[in-house]
This record gives C-alpha cells, structure tokens and sequence, in this order.
DNA sequence: GCAATATGGGACAAATTTAGCCCTATGCAA
DNA sequence: TTGCATAGGGCTAAATTTGTCCCATATTGC
C-alpha cells in the first residue's frame, strides 16, 4: 500500500474487482474461510507457501474491505477468528465457480502452465 | 516470468486460476476481446492506465495458455486480430458473473478502496 | 527458568510485475 | 519529405508485492 504513485483505476466492475481481490492469496483466503478455517495459523497451515506476514497484511485488507472480520479473544496466548460478513459471503458463490472451472481443466492448466515456465524462461536466460 | 525463485503452488484449482488469470489486466483483456475488440490498438484505448507494453506481454500469456488466440495480417501497417479459443469461452461467463458482482457493489466498493487509500498510507507516513 | 504457543507489526531485503523509451517496418496522407 | 498509424520486443528503471527477521505478550508444561 503506503502512498501510490500509480492512480488507480476505478472505471468498471472489473477494476473494482481487481482491487479487492488482486493480492496472491486473497481468493483463497476467502475461500478457506468460507470452509470454516477461522483462525491465522490454520490458515497459515492451508497455504504453506505463502509467509505468515502477507497473510496478515491480506487478512488486513479484505478486513479493510469488509469482506472478512475479525473476532480477537483476550487471551494468551493470542486467539483471533475470522468470519466472512455478510457482504463477503456474496462473493464466495464466485469463487466457488472459479475453483470449480479449474479443477475441470486441472490438468489441461496444469500442463499450459508447466510448458510456460519451461519454455520462456530458457529464451529469456539467453538473454543474459 | 524469467527463472522462478519462488516455487509455484499448483495444488488446488485455486492455485491454477492464480497462475492463469494473474495479471494486472488479464480479465479485463479477456472481457474486453470477448466483447469483440480484438486489435491490440482498441484494447490499449479501452484501458488506458496500461502501457501498451504489457499489455502485449499479458496477451502473449493469455494466448501461451490458450485462452485466446492471435491472428497476424502481413500488412502494413500490421494488424493482429484477437480471439477467444474454445477454452477461453468457458471462463467468460465468470468473469462477467465477477463483473456483475462488482456492478451490483459499485458505490460499496469504490468507498471502501478509496477509504482505505487515504487512511491506510496516512498512518505509514508517519512512520518516515 | 526455559521452550512452546498464537498473533501482530516494524524494518528492511528480495522478487516480481509494470511502466517508459527506443527502434524497426511500410504505405498513405498532408 | 515529414509524420502518422500499427505491432512487437529489447532494455532499464520504477513501483509494488512478498518474504525474512526480530521483538513483545502471558500462560502452560517440562
């Protein structure tokens, strides 16, 4: 975040999406959440792949965006659970459906997408 | 793209989606060629925020996943003509839902982004 | 006393994505 | 003859996103 120095793009639906639901884990933030896995460390525990701190700073964001919120419990250690609002629940149908188109073309993406990585990379290491 | 430092994550069909449709503008590219502009010159002008430099890099992945398909005149001044394959015809109508979601918030969204624009940088200026 | 647990966030480093420029090519119009 | 239009791609710089490390907290169990 921090001060922008590129403006947004607020024109149609599409960049509004683009918004809130642009960061590498977000949708599946969501979408874990949705499946009942509240709290930050099951989270964590879900997308091993990413770093535990851009979780957070995502979790922040769709906080921000009031599509999640966050229940923190005073005790230590920490316990914190997150539930989508009302408004978060809408887009959960659509991501349903995002998760349901791929995993019909698993391995056809699978396979586009492995070819890709193979195949540019080496043209580009040439290049150096 | 070049050579990958941090592994790719292709478990879940959300994973995929991640890889396929992560772009700054790929939705909107792919919305845009579903809705018949199919030159490179008229989706520069239907977004505008975007550098016509990666636009043509965004469209030559979208074309590597096969999601649209690229059509070269040998004439001069060049033109190229976009379209969607067949695969890529099964993923508008999800990007149309998301669009429509998008619609149906608009006013929500924009105040909830632009809010956090100006709220979120504030409290890091502080910190410089 | 010391480790482990769960969470958050500051500071900074690395990776990755985008943007900006430049150059090419060739007809057609001013 | 100069300039424009169209598309691509190399190269470099900027912007942005992610990752890493470290600290703090209070209680339970060893």
């Amino acid at each position: 975040m921090r001060e922008r120095k590129i403006p947004l793009n607020l024109n149609c639906g599409l960049d509004l999406i683009g918004e809130v639901l642009y960061g590498k884990w977000k949708i599946r933030l969501l979408w874990f959440i949705s499946e009942g896995h509240k709290r930050p460390s099951e989270l964590h525990r879900k997308i091993p792949g990413a770093s535990r701190r851009v979780l957070t700073v995502q979790l922040n964001e769709l906080e921000a965006h009031d599509l999640i919120r966050k229940k923190v419990y005073a005790v230590v250690p920490p316990k914190v659970e997150y539930s989508l609002t009302a408004f978060g629940k809408t887009i959960i149908p659509l991501i349903g459906a995002l998760g349901k188109w791929a995993d019909e073309n698993e391995t056809r993406l699978r396979d586009l997408i492995l070819n890709n990585e193979t195949k540019l990379p080496e043209a580009n290491r040439d290049g150096y």
